[in-house]
DNA sequence: CCGGCTTTGTGCAAACATTCACAAGGGCGT
DNA sequence: ACGCCCTTGTGAATGTTTGCACAAAGCCGG
């Protein structure tokens, strides 16, 4: 998935199936928390979570020994150990490129802001639009975009423009020293080794499920699972 | 992924990891196509898709032998191919939960409407919103969604609700006949066996790049790299 | 203090995915 | 018509992920 192949595997080395489902369980441990649970078994979180449960266990194994046989993981120690193997108990400021309406409903996602993730910037190029305030955040002009960047120390860029204009901005936040970036516009982007590139896209996960959807139903259409005459 | 596990590989069975990448291709045939570019090797489309050719022949290949030696891939061809195996040479209703910022968002999306995707109905239960146009379309209520889905016999529905009423959004979607379902909200769904789920969860790809960020933090800070003294 | 019950942590094998490297095949110039 | 050159399609090797199945380990009741 475009990510370097976890050099040489060294010190400790988490599998990257691993870390992609950390956030997962640590969700489900939040669930669990608020719902006063002290303790959770590695089957019970595993259902909680939608995965098999000797997964779970090695997952979790990667991290150290957390659990105590015979009982299951203390639910509020486990958030701790998780959090912090993701990096989650430190600040990370995000710098957003695109305030139209997926830049919004970013600014405006609760989620977003809650662990560890604060918004240092919403930048964008319309001059009708820098200036109004998104979520108690005033667009800036793209202009500002290194600014932004230095002054806060941004290290995570999330990308929310037109395609056109995503790899000039993916060029210039990394010049401006973002290493990590979040991209939901419809390109492939090309970065320098050792920028990190994550993306999400709308029309990529509907055309998967479309070719679900197609041998579903190709399924129970003609000459397969003719019963009888 | 929380996929079948392509039940006994039968007829012709196309990895799970190809059709992950099928839509990525045909976006970037699609680019070529538009530049006048007729025919392109693995090497030149692998670059642009930005996979190794190897894999991206291995791809192709499940669906047939389109290539030429000697030559490469006719484009047009080739986006033919692709989107027939996709299922995208047949139209999908879809059905939108959740008029909010995200929903406003998707149902603007150009990308979405393009290929194959045609928004059948924009639902909220929210009353302030119903009836209100967004993007052409006027937001029904959340009450119409079984008519909806009936009525335009809609197999892909999008959640993008609150996580807090998720779970009982998917449960009537599924009951009124839905067979697959991309989920916006943090949580994770239950559904029956037959329906397929796919989520996408902003928060987690965060998280993901601040684990990789924490440990590039790491590598150049104190004890490792120490050249000379 | 001991034996039984429960649940973790993990060795191992199978399934899946990636990458290399090359034989098979097709076009093109002569 | 022939042979050269280029690129595909794929066997085999390697790496990663999953899931089983069970020994090791902690708690609890007696």
């Amino acid at each position: 998935m475009s990510h370097r192949p976890v050099s040489a595997n060294g010190s400790h080395g988490i599998p990257e199936a691993t870390v992609a489902r950390l956030p997962v369980y640590l969700r489900t441990l939040y669930a669990l928390a608020e719902n006063g649970t002290a303790t959770v078994s590695s089957e019970e979180l595993a259902v909680a979570a939608g995965v098999n449960s000797a997964k779970l266990r090695k997952d979790l194994s990667h991290l150290g020994s957390y659990g105590t046989r015979g009982v299951g993981y203390d639910v509020e120690y486990l958030v701790y150990q998780v959090s912090r193997e993701l990096g989650l108990t430190q600040d990370w400021p995000v710098a957003i490129i695109g305030a139209g309406n997926l830049g919004r409903a970013l600014a405006n996602y609760g989620g977003f802001a809650s662990r560890g993730f604060r918004i240092a910037g919403l930048l964008d190029s319309d001059a009708a639009v820098v200036g109004t305030r998104i979520a108690g955040l005033a667009v800036q002009h793209s202009d500002e975009m290194e600014t932004v960047v230095r002054r806060h120390r941004v290290s995570i860029g999330v990308i929310a423009t037109p395609a056109g204009s995503a790899q000039s901005v993916c060029d210039r936040l990394v010049a401006a020293g973002v290493t990590s970036i979040l991209n939901f516009a419809p390109v492939v982007l090309s970065v320098p080794d050792g920028v990190d590139v994550r993306k999400v896209d709308l029309s990529i996960e509907l055309q998967i499920l479309a070719f679900h959807a197609q041998r579903k139903a190709s399924m129970s259409g003609p000459a397969v699972q003719v019963v009888g005459s």
